[in-house]
DNA sequence: GCAACTCTTC
């Protein structure tokens, strides 16, 4: 038949939009469309779902299919190409109108593409409704659609819930065991999902529930997050024990979470040692080189290697570059490899790179041109990046520009009223510091709150500023009084312009002092051996007190203090830092 | 006949 052979050679071979239509068109003319269900069906998938097809022009296709349907085919065809297509919200509606048409009634895979569209777009709810419906319908022994289920609750941010379907599923295989694991570790639970991954470790799993490639690249990503080396070692210990690091994509994983351990070294060995590194394997190495400050090298292994090897940088790649440069201050390096961008359209976050390169570097007239001729429109983090790099270089005016931006944006960041507080802070411009705390009372600034933790013997201690959380807080303080005499006898001035709010001089030294990172370095220094390293990770930037403290405190105790910030490694030593006070 | 879990950015 013409009309098979033609498909069959549209699947096969590829094709273009125009082929579709085409193809649709030979199908009205011919009444095959409405005659050959199994044709019809295999056009709408083709034209939902394959790369050169348009969702649009099935959903209008689709409609014109005749009802009632006899079968959920046509459905699910449809519902799978939203679910995967750039616009997931929109299947909810389509699933609601089917459910009010039945027949066809939703079955299996119907739930299953409802369930993949609701968890890409985030929407609770519609996860519980159709949850109901899955028990309703009597399909809850299911292992896919349940396993479905329960990835879409770990993805909408639900894992009581991810948890609890798991715990009562009579019968588990790899696939919900990882749905689970990577549900946790995207989540604020890296620590729960190590703790799961430790558990599938050490039970003895049935066949279908041993752990694989998958298994071990989201304990990876759980890892990275959490930033134990530890841990990242003992990842990769069972997986070459398991003889699952062959597969690239755990490599990748590793790769990333040494980096983000501290550990770029072993990660680097780790990328070097990969047989067909994948556009991801060198991203990864990239970005690995730029947390830790690494700008040159970054450069040399993009420009030298990578360009000449078989593949293609893309978004990610340059924006590893970039971040590298602004890392370690190579504003010309940065520049030339912005303009030298090529099969990449610049995106806001290139600019905005960019812009941090300049800003940083006090060439804020030049960042300032550079975001008026974005080609988009400047978001919000543009603006904090202009308003940091004038509070840094003390631009009243820009800082002002900036804030009255954000606040058009409606910003509601802490932060950014205290940037702009600083600069006028610093200018003793004490009638507008005062606006700006009124401004911020009466509009309800959101803070978020800054927590450090560090690890000691697999442990891991958390900690708030201020914080008395801690059954051992009283010693913590002590020892906090201790390093704060012996680096104001080093010279330490606390940086009190960072401090916001209206208080008293001495209670601003205080607020400073008991900074999360600052309690975290303290309790390093209580618990550990003399000399013993000390690595925290803070979910902020650090801030300029806390890091002008950690340089000193390094140098008073003889200890090596990593700290991971938001964007960062910062590597204390002997009174030094790594980031060379380039942040 | 159509389905589940995964790496690089915040």
């Amino acid at each position: 038949m013409a009309a098979e052979a033609h498909l069959g050679w549209l699947l096969g071979r590829g094709a273009t939009f125009g082929h579709i239509k085409q193809l649709h068109a030979h199908l009205l003319t011919t009444g095959l469309f409405r005659r050959s269900p199994p044709l019809r069906t295999a056009f709408l998938e083709l034209c939902a779902l394959s790369p050169f097809g348009d969702i649009t022009h099935a959903l209008a296709a689709f409609r014109s299919t005749p009802h009632p349907a006899t079968t959920t085919n046509d459905w699910n065809a449809v519902l799978r190409g939203i679910a995967a297509g750039p616009d997931p919200s929109g299947a909810l509606a389509l699933f609601a109108r089917m459910f009010s048409l039945s027949p066809p009634r939703p079955d299996a895979l119907t739930l299953s593409f409802a369930l993949r569209a609701t968890s890409r777009s985030s929407a609770l709810p519609a996860v519980f409704q159709l949850h109901a419906l899955t028990l309703r319908f009597g399909l809850v022994a299911d292992n896919r659609l349940v396993t479905t289920l329960l990835d879409a609750y770990a993805k909408c941010s639900a894992p009581e819930a991810a948890l609890q379907v798991f715990d009562e599923m009579p019968l588990r295989d790899v696939a919900t065991w990882n749905a689970l694991l990577a549900g946790l570790a995207l989540g604020p639970h890296p620590h729960t999902a190590l703790a799961l991954f430790h558990r599938m470790v050490s039970s003895s799993l049935p066949d279908r529930e041993t752990p694989n490639e998958i298994t071990v690249v989201a304990a990876a990503s759980a890892c990275a997050q959490l930033g134990s080396p530890r841990d990242a070692t003992a990842i990769h210990d069972f997986a070459r024990r398991r003889g699952l690091d062959a597969d690239v994509r755990v490599r990748n994983a590793l790769v990333d979470a040494y980096a983000k351990c501290g550990a770029l070294d072993r990660a680097l060995d780790v990328f070097r040692s990969t047989g067909s590194k994948t556009l991801v394997s060198w991203n990864a190495a990239l970005l690995a080189l730029a947390m830790h400050g690494r700008g040159a090298l970054a450069l040399r292994l993009f420009e030298t290697e990578m360009l000449r090897s078989t593949v293609a940088p893309d978004a990610v790649t340059y924006l590893a570059v970039l971040c590298g440069c602004v890392h370690a201050g190579l504003v010309e390096d940065g520049l030339r490899i912005f303009y030298s961008m090529r099969g990449v359209r610049p995106m806001a976050k290139h600019y905005g790179a960019v812009v941090d390169l300049l800003g940083r570097a006090g060439r804020l007239s030049e960042a300032r041109d550079l975001v008026d001729a974005m080609p988009m429109a400047p978001d919000a983090v543009l603006w904090q990046t202009l308003l940091g790099a004038a509070r840094t270089h003390g631009d009243v005016a820009l800082a002002e520009q900036a804030a009255r931006k954000l606040a058009e944006m409606g910003s509601k960041g802490c932060g950014d009223y205290v940037l702009l507080s600083n600069v006028y802070a610093a200018k003793a411009r004490w009638g507008d510091v005062g606006r700006i705390r009124d401004t911020m009372q009466g509009n309800d600034v959101r803070k978020v709150p800054g927590f450090s933790y560090t690890e000691v013997d697999g442990a891991v201690h958390r900690f708030l500023n201020g914080d008395t959380e801690h059954e051992q807080w009283r010693k913590i303080y002590r020892t906090l009084e201790e390093v704060e005499a012996r680096i104001r006898a080093l010279g330490h001035v606390p940086e009190t312009a960072h401090v916001l709010h209206d208080i008293e001089e001495e209670d601003k030294e205080r607020a400073l002092y008991q900074h999360s990172e600052k309690l975290a370095m303290a309790f390093g220094i209580a618990a550990t051996p003399a000399r013993a390293p000390i690595q925290v990770i803070k979910n902020l930037r650090i801030c300029g007190d806390c890091h002008a403290a950690a340089k000193l405190i390094s140098r008073a105790y003889g200890r090596v203090i990593t700290v991971r910030d938001r964007a960062r490694f910062h590597r204390f030593e002997g009174g030094e830092c790594s980031c060379g006070d380039y942040w």
